[in-house]
DNA sequence: AACTATTTATAAGA
DNA sequence: TTCTTATAAATAGTT
């Protein structure tokens, strides 16, 4: 009988013109990356925090122990030089990943936002 | 002839015990990301941020326009309730990405910390 | 949401 | 570490 289907073809990487398909793409492919990136936390033992902000302007998480304690690392690994970086760094500190969550569900009650936290 | 090689062979999703293995598939599973971020990223013309924490700490990030940026609408859709949230938002909002990326280049030279920062 | 053909990523090996 | 090869995994187009 004749082919089911032509299968996976190769497409280029730009933009997608297609409204439709680029949610369905988009949602495949971040659900990808979160894959991945729990895989590299796993093999590897080392921390990841994927961000992503959706054309919708969603936000989607995913971070080994806590998004949050991964961003702390990147803002304590680079102090800022001229904003007070001690204030800065030790309020950001005070926030916990289990701050984020309650806040980010907070919002997501209030404006539609969905967020998705895991936990690998 | 016999088969010059078995290929790709199927793992298990866990801590890999031998160092060297381990690092290899650190960095070609780190490439993979930060790949497959960007075509995300161009793909669906979102905005994107990778952090990753290396066996040695070492930070390797790809952003999309910027890190920073990014991190940044990640805490201004969770603002901290207790810690000063505007002066902790408008501080983060003055450290942009070229200071980052001064600062992470000042870190290298001193202890060692190796930086990529991928525009996409 | 599920399916399938194909592309892409990557574990081993050189 | 960089290249190759065989195979596993991801995913574009379809239903």
């Amino acid at each position: 009988m004749a082919r089911i289907s032509r299968g996976r073809q190769k497409i280029e990487i730009k933009k997608m013109t297609n409204e439709s398909n680029l949610h369905v793409t988009f949602s495949k492919r971040r659900l990808g990356i979160f894959k991945k990136a729990s895989e590299l936390c796993t093999l590897c033992d080392v921390d990841v925090a994927v961000l992503i902000f959706s054309p919708g302007k969603k936000v989607f998480s995913f971070g080994h122990k806590s998004v949050d304690s991964v961003i702390q690392r990147f803002v304590n690994g680079a102090p800022p030089i001229s904003s007070g970086p001690t204030e800065l760094i030790q309020a950001y500190r005070e926030t916990t990943i289990r701050d984020l969550n309650t806040q980010l569900m907070e919002i997501t009650m209030l404006d539609g936002v969905t967020v998705e936290l895991a936990q690998s």
